[in-house]
DNA sequence: TTTAAATTCTACCTTTAAGTAGTAATTGGA
DNA sequence: TCCAATTACTACTTAAAGGTAGAATTTAAA
């Protein structure tokens, strides 16, 4: 698996919030019962979210979540890294050490050019590039 | 990370029996200690490649391992069949179901490209293509 | 025939990710 | 002021991956 289940959720999450108009507040009770994941799960997601300043968290009655930044400018690796699933530069394949031109492991050539466009598509896809996209959320 | 460490010692368990002259032989001592790769956890291993017939195994005194086929004959796609590491086609980034051009999630279209570069790597390189490249084994 | 070197099998232990439970803290509204 | 709705915190449980232990089995050499 590319992504953890931390990672998949919170990119869910996010984008879900992204879609919403007027940067709403909604609650976590909500989101979870919109997006299918178990509730408690998803409060300590939406927790980690708060402390790297993606989200800002409004407690008590009458509060809920909300992004805080433009959608436009919450990159996919801004989340992923927040769980280690972002894809390092020299990340070994095989997973011993580091790759470079250098020194690397056998499947290193092959590792290339698959290894970039992941990297792009983390880094560069905003969440506003993909929310409401697809008809699965 | 996108292979497991059963995925990734396999690989390179079974690129460096290829990268041996004329299929000799090799034993699980000389294997672990040659890979750093702990000699139990790779006896577990080497026995789930002679059940899928990747590897013959010889036992008893004089026994070891050798590759069951030719190297250009495994492609690197059968190794992680074994521990569920291949890319399925419609194996959705998001983890929600499957998705196609009929049902997508948000991040399909970008998860396209870098999805078939990776199953390309993977169905398309075989062992002789990679044993003996790279300073790493 | 005995022994040592090898694979194989079964069962267990450890670590990490995933998920759950309960309670404390906060806050707007009645 | 009190209550209910909300997030935040601490701790625990479960499931899966990773790894280990020990004994059974096989086989060639001495």
């Amino acid at each position: 698996m590319v992504l953890s289940n931390s990672s998949q959720y919170a990119i869910r999450i996010l984008a879900y919030m992204a879609d919403q108009k007027d940067s709403q507040l909604i609650n976590a009770t909500e989101l979870a019962e919109i997006l299918y994941i178990p509730y408690k799960f998803l409060t300590k997601i939406m927790t980690e979210l708060v402390k790297i300043d993606l989200v800002e968290s409004i407690r008590g009655r009458e509060g809920g979540f909300k992004l805080n930044k433009k959608s436009s400018d919450i990159m996919i690796s801004d989340i992923l890294d927040l769980f280690n699933d972002s894809i390092k530069d020299e990340q070994c394949v095989l997973g011993i050490g580091f790759c470079n031109g250098m020194c690397k492991c056998a499947l290193h050539d092959q590792w290339m050019e698959p290894k970039l466009l992941l990297q792009k598509m983390f880094r560069e896809s905003s969440l506003k590039d993909i929310a409401g996209r697809g008809c699965k959320i």
